[in-house]
DNA sequence: AATTTTGTGCTACCTTCGCAGGACAAACCG
DNA sequence: CGGTTTGTCCTGCGAAGGTAGCACAAAATT
């Protein structure tokens, strides 16, 4: 499965992001500091700092300093549903050996097929 | 729905890929000229020429000088269940006023759970 | 009260990437 | 054959964003 390295600011800010509505990371729960986030992704401190701070001006996540980062109370989670079917697709595609870049260029293609998506503005 | 403008190469070429992929331009189905491609997303010709080019060097695509650009013969296509798959997921996620972008982040979160994905190397 | 933790801010540097717009060669079409 | 279409290439430019490393303030911890 190939997991491209991560590097920048908007790819952390939408793991987490897709962590919390997944309901991953559950109210309350604490994430990594932002020293600890820049060495795992081996990125910048400042990297980190700003994909936090993205996460925070969407509400996602509430900031005190010294006392960490947590998914703030009330975040909003995606259904049910949509999170089952992300997880039944997850699953086919990468049973059909698609990997998850293809999956996602798909799901764009396929939204709003019939609709004015995707079409130049 | 938010579909913000496209305007970097990688974007245009996740585009036409999963269009293929979706099976929603078919074999030998040509693709509009660089040209009209960076007119049509208001980006440089340089841009759309690039995206072009990594569509080719994936296979995806055949690029004659002149006779323009078609989908290549026997490109691989996602199995239609991934494509049923995508498309279920796409209208509840829509139904549930979940973004493009959400979405996205909610499969890549969702991808390979149980495994290995997602965590740093 | 002293120390540690943690988010934030800063500077200077460098690489990536899109843009404009022109030029060119190859191949298509009449 | 001659004009046109189309992908490609080039230069110079600028904006965006990531990097390293350090300093700082506020709150938690001891």
């Amino acid at each position: 499965m190939t997991t491209p390295v991560i590097r920048s600011a908007e790819e952390i800010t939408q793991l987490f992001r897709g962590a919390i509505r997944a309901g991953q990371l559950g109210d309350g729960e604490r994430l990594p500091t932002v020293r600890q986030t820049a060495r795992d992704f081996h990125i910048a401190q400042a990297t980190a700092a700003k994909a936090y701070k993205t996460l925070e001006q969407e509400g996602l996540v509430v900031t005190r300093t010294a006392a960490g980062t947590r998914v703030a109370p009330g975040a909003s989670r995606a259904p049910q549903a949509v999170v089952q079917l992300a997880r039944a697709l997850a699953e086919s595609a990468d049973a059909a050996q698609i990997t998850v870049d293809d999956t996602i260029a798909i799901i764009r293609a396929v939204w709003g097929a019939d609709e004015t998506a995707n079409l130049p503005g």
